[in-house]
DNA sequence: TCATATTCATTTCAAATGAAATGATTGTCA
DNA sequence: TGACAATCATTTCATTTGAAATGAATATGA
């Protein structure tokens, strides 16, 4: 499997010529950008929805009551970004804002009646998606990549080692 | 508004809360912005580049005498974003543009003597730092992240397997 | 208590982004 | 040939982006 390729020492010699092609970095960001804009394709004009509403919206089926702090801080998302979205998702009316009483810092976010609709739809779209895809690799693979994901995280930043 | 009768079990939930820390397009966005900012956190200030012109250099070490064209189709970028990244490149002296003989539309790209010597720098920076990471995971698991990777991307867009 | 630091959500502002327009060149085919 | 389409690199322009500034509320501690 390994051959040692012809010492060709071009100028500085020991650069040793990176493939793109096989550079993790290179790869996941391709990847990404492949699925985001493959399943952005799906819901984007129909719903016009972006990837920032569709992930805040997302959030929000799994806990309720929360702040834009929680939303950032778990999706990956920058704090202005994901006011944004917020933001608009209440301007269209699918979440509601309050004022969090017990700190008045804090807002209080939920999806409305028509938000959780839209938040189904958006989640059954998003699971057939991944579903046909994932159709296409071989059994457990899906657990497979979400642990080696794991531990290529945990590796790069040692203080978030996966969940909370 | 008649449309309080019947509700289609749509509220009621069928939706499954999909769990984003398990979904594959996010998990790879998460994964991919992860890594490209740990990597370039080791670059950036250092060397004064970006992303894209990083991807430009390690590109113009596999091929040389290529264009922009070139570049963006294999490269996962913007035609605009590779345009930017050569002007920038060689306004620094690492890239030499040429007008091609053969069509005068392509533009010849090739690294210079100072760019060969940045970009091997770059490749070891970033074959160490993809080292450190692969440490923390079973052997094999690079060969399989690619093949899964690659049979991911062949399912999101048929046309498009791996090489070309 | 008051002063100061901290935390949260939002806004501001400069830079990055990408779709479409542009100008230059080459390809096609009647 | 010549008209028209296609391709390439670049530029334009409106939008998106995120870091830092802002304003409001709470925590800390002297």
């Amino acid at each position: 499997m390994s051959e040692s390729s012809s010492m060709k020492a071009q100028q500085a010699g020991e650069g040793a010529a990176l493939s793109l092609d096989a550079f993790l970095p290179y790869r996941a960001a391709r990847l990404a950008t492949a699925l985001s804009r493959a399943l952005a394709a799906q819901y984007e004009q129909r719903y016009d929805i972006s990837v920032a509403e569709w992930r805040v919206l997302v959030h929000l089926t799994q806990q309720t009551e929360i702040s834009v702090r929680d939303i950032f801080t778990r999706v990956d998302m920058d704090r202005a970004r994901v006011t944004r979205a917020v933001q608009r998702l209440a301007a269209r009316g699918y979440v509601s804002k309050l004022v969090n009483q017990d700190d008045r810092r804090l807002v209080k976010l939920a999806l409305t009646t028509s938000g959780t609709a839209l938040a189904s739809e958006l989640s059954a779209l998003a699971a057939g998606f991944e579903a046909e895809i994932m159709a296409a690799l071989p059994d457990g693979s899906r657990d497979q990549l979400m642990a080696q994901f794991d531990l290529i995280e945990a590796a790069i930043d040692p203080s978030r080692p996966g969940s909370e």
